[in-house]
DNA sequence: TTTATACAGGACTAAATAAGTCGTATATAT
DNA sequence: ATATATACGACTTATTTAGTCCTGTATAAA
């Protein structure tokens, strides 16, 4: 209800990390797994989901890791955690507009503005506003 | 993720229907479940619920049903979801601060501005002004 | 060229939350 | 009496979120 999932949470912990580490650094998956108590093998997939939509670059092997290769704050919070999770919204019909009820629906047109409202919110705050 | 749920949205429509008829009129949770075709048992559990919170008197036996007794511009609907919910928050920590990890999390404090802010808008909003 | 280290990723399991159902009891108008 | 309505604990199901397992590939260094 409201709330962000650990995925988004352990995606922006690990940026942050990186972001704090300087320019071109290589990150392990491990060391901030082990630095944030995050479950290795989920913060990978979280690492290699954030790999294939450029947000870090994967290097493998021996002395391998990732390096930051985005600019955060080229990217709203909005942006990104649909990035990670699918499109948001606070009630579906807001995303998918599948409902059977939205013509009897009262109180489609007032969600939909406080849907607006937060998503502006969302929008702008760019992911660097976090990960600073 | 950030959504509301079918409790949440089964009451607001329940008090906005309970509004659009007129002070003082009697409404059955029957006739609610069957115009927006909510199911009839779990929309009595959340009458019953608003009953406990004193949004609306309950009224037994036949020709019984629910009558709304609060003014619905009186309740933020931060108090509501809250009310209906439980306690709200982006994350656990700005709620139970329970976390294990709050000396070390990089991204408590930005989260919790966005909390704010989030919370600002809801906050901001009387149920009225959903139901109306 | 072997070994240790690191990413890649599909399949699976577990836990938590949300949604919905069942059955029985109680109140009341007719 | 009977039909209609709320009261509510216990239960089940569905969905989402979180986390694990296992096998594979790449590469630096000994």
């Amino acid at each position: 209800m409201l709330k962000l999932t650990k995925k988004t949470e352990y995606a922006l912990t690990a940026l942050s990390h990186m972001q704090s580490k300087g320019e071109g650094e290589i990150i392990t998956a491990r060391e901030i797994s082990e630095q944030y108590g995050i479950s290795f093998q989920l913060l990978s997939k979280i690492l290699q989901h954030l790999s294939k939509e450029s947000f870090v670059k994967p290097i493998q092997g021996a002395k391998g890791g990732y390096k930051l290769i985005i600019d955060l704050s080229s990217i709203s919070l909005w942006d990104f955690i649909e990035m990670l999770e699918g499109p948001l919204g606070l009630v579906d019909c807001v995303i998918t507009s599948e409902c059977q009820k939205m013509d009897s629906c009262v109180i489609l047109t007032p969600i939909g503005k406080i849907n607006k409202a937060v998503q502006e919110i969302f929008l702008n705050i760019p992911v660097s506003d976090i990960t600073n």
